[in-house]
DNA sequence: CCTGATACTTGATGATGTCAACGTTTGATT
DNA sequence: AATCAAACGTTGACATCATCAAGTATCAGG
């Protein structure tokens, strides 16, 4: 199958190492925010102005439904995070950022997507094809 | 500056992309195989054959000495690891895979390397392209 | 109404991660 | 040679992350 041609496999396998390279680096990273890496990937997932309901969070997470609650708990006791009843359905609880939170979240994703210096040893040329095949393959 | 160039962060901005993206499906990936995303990074660093200090480990993964220790023993109690004291210095204990950790590790990393369906879409020549960008860029 | 399913919470438990303190070993200084 | 500071790993205390089982409240269909 052409999936597992070789050059598919190369690129992948170094996806793959880039991926644990970055996971080593975001507790520092997190850390210099006084956040944890799983407080993060939450605040990642949350947009200004786009209320997220709990249960969406837990399966993008891909983990317990009662683990989103602890997160939530200290997200929203350091005051980043609302709960609100949503109004269609009063068991769903939506999460919005604060202003706090907000400004938070651009500060964390402004320290990630900071492009390291590696990057600049890529032309621009080649920086562009790097966007347009990353973006076919993300969907 | 040339690192802070449109192109270079969004290249950057969908390889985070990425990074969540799989953050989110190691747990899944890691229950299959009895492990925990922690055990997975651990299993990835520790090439079979070639032994490796713990206090380089716990560099590598930018953690304290201590969370090395615990990880350690549970792999070590899963018989996936050993513990050697080092020949030249005796403070330093090297680790190693056993048979079944080799094992486990090549189960890991053929599920992790195995590429998802989306990297089809991709022709050969951008595989390789990919390829090439992605190894200048990591090193 | 019931009844079952869904959304979130709670409590118990284990794993992950940090910090401070400790024992051992090392290397350099004296 | 004796000492002393630094390095390596371990231990214990503690917060967080994560799962499971059980519970409460709400919804939707019969």
């Amino acid at each position: 199958m052409k999936n597992t041609s070789p050059h598919a496999c190369g690129a992948w396998q170094l996806l793959v190492q880039f991926f644990f390279t970055q996971r080593a680096h975001l507790p520092l990273l997190a850390a210099e925010l006084q956040l944890s890496p799983a407080q993060c990937h939450m605040l990642h997932l949350i947009e200004p102005g786009r209320p997220i309901p709990m249960g969406q969070l837990a399966e993008t997470l891909a983990c317990d439904a009662s683990n989103v609650t602890g997160l939530v708990d200290r997200l929203e006791s350091r005051g980043l995070v609302r709960r609100r009843p949503s109004a269609a359905d009063r068991r769903v609880k939506v999460l919005d950022l604060t202003p706090t939170g907000s400004r938070l979240r651009a500060l964390l994703l402004d320290r990630m997507t900071t492009p390291p210096a590696t990057l600049g040893r890529l032309s621009v040329r080649e920086q562009r094809t790097l966007v347009r095949i990353l973006t076919r393959l993300l969907e």
